[in-house]
DNA sequence: GCTATTCCGGTATAATTATACATTTTCTCC
DNA sequence: GGAGAAAATGTATAATTATACCGGAATAGC
């Protein structure tokens, strides 16, 4: 089996992640209507996968069929009902996020691919000080702060979760 | 044909319209996992209809399977479509965006869920002075201007046409 | 009232998706 | 490194969904 190239693994940077990774953005940048064209486009990018898989992925992903213009196609699913009970907010985010870092008054925090909505989610439901608003996109949640003092405090906060308290 | 009782049929509330606020009550209140189930749902209610009538009161409706807890089920999905024509900017804005404000050079807007794509895209498309570009989430959007002269004159034109001019 | 037109919805079926099962790959713990 | 466990994926197929086609009811125009 010398011809198989699966270097990665390790990291978390799994085939299956960076399969899904793919998905995420086809999905986002093309009209994909159904598993099969999704399976035709994967393969182009290097994945070679059968509807099956496909459909697992779809599954995990919460990813949904929708019928827009003239027709049905993917996107990404709501973010996520609305948590509003605090204790949740924390095992989503010890689960999900990797780093938290600040620059002037903006934090970024990376999440796990696909994550990003999710966590995105649970922080406006916090309601956080100085917060003025998220975006999220698929494995990075970016938080303006109204200042570079209130970013400091909110990643101290958060460091303080990831650590388990 | 005295048996018929379509007595309804004419401001609107329709059988067809009625069927679809009871197929969106259903599953906003029930997890209704496939058409049949919703077929079997909506007889109890009162509406026989087949699958083939459901899937298409699905498709207009809008409404997507998802993998939720254990299993897939119907939910209403995401309620984005994207307008490109600049003049619609002013209604479009008005109808999705709750809030605005800036932070040094950046300027945050919060719009209804779902809708930050398309005001990110209307935005785009007025081509504003000092705006170096624009990223949308859900349901913010972040635009980067030049500098914080710029971020407050944004704001400032923003605020009056929420205020309806 | 009569005809034309449009809308609605059933039937039957094609198209699509989910999954049981088997196989391969990866991970874990010694 | 090897045995066993767990995860991932393909195959084949069952389950589910979308739609072409058609008939009947409502609507509009005369």
């Amino acid at each position: 089996m010398a011809s198989k190239e699966k270097k990665d693994a390790r990291d978390g940077n799994s085939a299956k992640t960076t399969r899904r990774e793919t998905i995420l953005r086809l999905i986002a940048s093309e009209r994909i209507a159904t598993q099969n064209e999704l399976s035709r486009r994967l393969e182009e990018e290097g994945f070679p996968v059968t509807q099956a898989t496909i459909s697992r992925d779809i599954r995990e992903l919460r990813l949904v069929k929708t019928a827009g213009n003239g027709g049905y196609y993917y996107e990404v699913g709501k973010p996520s009902e609305k948590y509003h009970a605090p204790h949740k907010f924390y095992s989503l985010y010890q689960a999900m996020v990797r780093t938290v870092d600040y620059a002037q008054n903006l934090v970024v925090i990376h999440s796990d691919t696909g994550m990003a909505q999710a966590v995105c989610a649970a922080m406006d439901s916090m309601d956080w000080p100085g917060v003025l608003g998220t975006i999220a996109g698929d494995d990075t949640v970016l938080v303006v702060t109204r200042d570079e003092g209130c970013a400091a405090e909110l990643v101290q906060s958060l460091r303080e979760i990831q650590a388990g308290r």
